[in-house]
DNA sequence: GAGTTTGAAACT
DNA sequence: CAGTTTCAAACTC
């Protein structure tokens, strides 16, 4: 805090000159510094030099900013991603220009009292030499929702500025060194420096207004796009180092976010070197990691990167990791590299997505025991591997019906995914593996499986080839939708959802009291799509019905099913930690953010939209609330025909939320659509802000539409 | 654990 | 689109 010597920020470019100056070596032999020392910082003055005053006295409580977030950021991601990322502050050809870039230009823009719009007017591609300073600052939005980020252990100060000015040190090359035309260059970090603004003022809008968190990906990756344009022209005749590749990475990576993040968890909180050693799109769906969502793509990008530049490195130990790897390892199928070829929003919520931003197909991991206790639920259902870890006996698992009785024991509220199947290969729908868009895993039961990673081509074309058939059929199956998001962002899950079967069920002889019935199993109630015949869903009559309608026998039969078998499938995380998720925490799980249903979990792989990304709390109620009363839907129906556009452009799966009213179809997301694509494949962990902003968001487009 | 029931998925 | 078959989960005993 304490104001920085006027001797060291004394210093500017033209300091040069004077060195030799009789009057210069006069001061200097009376000042307690040393000319080499002085020198040291020569290079971050002549650098700042480009900067506003502001820069070249930024006030104690920037720094101080600067170093919490260091430090944070220092716990966030281990210490081997932190290494990582002290190790590439050398490299100026990476994405972290841009990640830092935005950084710098946050940190900026948060302390308008001191900083100088126009000084930080070193955009991307100019901020290097600044930024090398800052490598290592996280984003602000860090602190803001990472709140299961533990606390306490903040680095010093001084040993963040240490770190720092070690770093800087070893920056001698400026970037400004280089460039020549150095007006031109001004004029375009200018620019990108506004469009740099412009995404720092969105997303400060988004933590204000807590809501469209997905409009604010996209504002921003359309910024960034735009940005990197800028970048490239900029680029051109100028110091290529500054053409920063790791923009467009960077930008790819806040498209696809999810499947980093999830990089970045598996190879950075558990060190787990297997995810860099893709044998296959494998996940372990990931939930509550929602709140890193956008810090992880706009500034953790160094850390992905570095994850990626080390996978070789880890990839020796990939073998022998394997096979712990394995054991509490979710795997999930990655369908990003097929576009078109769905990442649905229920494989997010089921799946986690291990993969990694476009090219950088690594499965993910999660360590079962770093999921909050209260999201074990979610995080089994995309944790089938789980039991086996957990028993600590594989052996134990060999009979198939150990394996379903111990996974059932396990998952008591977590929804598994393992199949039992013998003539299908796992290669077709009847698979629940498959379905979900999960690998089998060791506690399936299958025989003659190819739903493994070895046959990831096959499952690819598989699943390609059913889509083709029927593009929904990778879809949630249920709709959730959410009548009203909580103002205040709290008790969102006391709020009314209805839900509905996608397709509705066409029951015969269960009544829909049974899990012969997908909406009873998804815990959902009949819609006028069901065609079944003497439907007593408890959950909802297909005319209308609710449970006050149900006779005893209903509705005994009902609380019986839905307490004893649906708590596996349509568990519900009632987290003590985001109470007011308005989104079902077995969805969340399911979200890649897990976003599918059975499949995605995690962020959105872990919130369920299949039964389970898109179903709800109520769905989960497996408690007191199983048989909950109909649900309500409030949100205006999403017209089919709409449906597809909407998602198209506003690429988040939170679009299935929106439930349709009339019964008709919600397109399910498709993989070419980059962003949708990200959050397809991966888990994250969504914090309940984020949900609640996503609901929000999808709310008011939904509603606009 | 074996057998039956059920309804979705797949096929024709 | 409808009817039939296949399939695997759910269920029963």
């Amino acid at each position: 805090m304490d104001t920085p010597d006027k001797t060291q920020i004394t210093p500017t470019p033209s300091l040069s000159k004077f060195e030799d100056s009789p009057v210069f070596k006069y001061i200097n032999s009376l000042s307690p510094i040393e000319l080499a020392k002085f020198r040291q910082t020569d290079n971050a003055f002549n650098s700042l030099a480009f900067l506003s005053p502001s820069s070249l006295f930024p006030s104690p409580q920037i720094s101080c900013h600067r170093e919490s977030r260091f430090s944070v950021k220092r716990h966030h991601f281990s210490a081997a991603s932190n290494s990582s990322v002290l190790q590439s502050s050398n490299d100026l050809n990476t994405d972290e220009g841009a990640s830092k870039a935005i950084e710098q230009s946050y940190l900026y823009d948060e302390q308008p009292g001191c900083l100088n719009s126009g000084s930080s007017s070193k955009g991307v591609s100019s901020d290097q030499l600044d930024d090398q300073s800052d490598l290592a600052i996280e984003l602000p939005r860090t602190l803001k929702y990472d709140c299961g980020s533990p606390d306490g252990n903040l680095e010093p100060c001084d040993e963040i500025l240490k770190n720092t000015s070690e770093k800087v040190a070893g920056h001698e090359a400026s970037p400004f060194q280089h460039n020549k035309d150095e007006g031109e260059e001004r004029q375009m970090s200018f620019e990108n420096e506004r469009d740099l603004r412009k995404i720092r003022r969105i997303m400060r809008s988004e933590e204000s207004a807590g809501c469209d968190w997905v409009a604010i990906v996209s504002d921003v990756a359309d910024l960034l796009t735009t940005n990197s344009s800028i970048i490239y022209e900029n680029i051109e005749g100028q110091d290529r180092r500054t053409a920063d590749p790791g923009t467009t990475s960077f930008i790819s990576t806040i498209l696809q976010f999810p499947l980093d993040n999830s990089n970045n968890l598996e190879n950075t909180e558990t060190g787990d070197p297997s995810g860099s050693c893709k044998q296959s799109k494998l996940g372990v769906p990931v939930t509550d990691q929602t709140p890193a969502i956008l810090s992880t793509c706009l500034l953790d990008k160094l850390v992905v990167s570095d994850s990626g530049l080390n996978k070789d490195d880890k990839g020796e130990k990939c073998n022998q990791s394997s096979h712990q790897q394995r054991s509490i390892r979710r795997r999930c199928l990655v369908f990003e590299k097929s576009p078109g070829f769905g990442l649905h929003l229920n494989s997010l919520a089921n799946t986690s997505n291990d993969q990694s931003p476009l090219s950088k197909l690594t499965p993910s991991t999660m360590k079962r025991d770093e999921v909050p206790h209260h999201n074990k639920a979610v995080v089994t259902d995309n944790s089938p591997e789980t039991p086996a870890t957990v028993s600590g006996n594989e052996t134990d698992l060999n009979s198939p019906e150990k394996k379903r009785t111990k996974f059932e024991h396990v998952e008591e509220n977590a929804a598994c995914k393992r199949c039992n199947c013998k003539r299908s290969k796992c290669l077709k729908l009847y698979c629940d593996c498959f379905a979900a868009g999960l690998y089998c895993i060791e506690p399936c039961s299958c025989q003659d499986c190819f739903n493994k990673p070895i046959h990831e081509n096959k499952v690819l074309e598989t699943r390609r080839q059913i889509e083709s058939r029927n593009p929904l059929a990778f879809a949630p199956k249920v709709i959730r939708s959410t009548d009203s998001v909580s103002d205040s962002g709290g008790e969102t899950n006391k709020t009314p959802a209805s839900a509905r079967h996608k397709r509705g069920c066409n029951c015969k002889k269960s009544s829909c009291l049974k899990k012969y019935c997908e909406c009873f199993q998804a815990g959902v109630g009949c819609s006028p799509s069901c065609r079944c015949e003497g439907c007593k869903n408890r959950f909802g009559r297909k005319g209308g019905g609710d449970e006050s309608e149900s006779d005893g026998e209903d509705l005994e039969t009902c609380e019986r099913n839905a307490s004893e078998k649906n708590s596996q499938d349509i568990a519900i995380n009632r987290s003590e930690e985001y109470p007011d998720l308005s989104v079902p925490s077995s969805d969340l799980s399911r979200l890649p953010f897990a976003y599918s249903g059975k499949l995605s979990g995690s962020f959105l792989h872990s919130v369920r939209l299949s039964p389970q990304l898109c179903t709800t709390q109520e769905l989960g109620s497996s408690d007191s609330s199983s048989c909950r009363p109909k649900f309500e839907s409030h949100l205006q129906a999403i017209p089919e025909d709409k449906t597809a556009e909407i998602l198209k452009h506003n690429l988040s799966p939170v679009v299935l939320k929106a439930t349709s009213p009339n019964c008709k179809r919600v397109s399910p997301p498709h993989l070419h659509d980059p962003v949708l694509n990200g959050y397809g494949s991966r888990a994250f962990k969504f914090h309940k802000s984020t949900v609640l902003s996503l609901e929000c968001a999808l709310f008011i487009k939904v509603e606009t539409l």
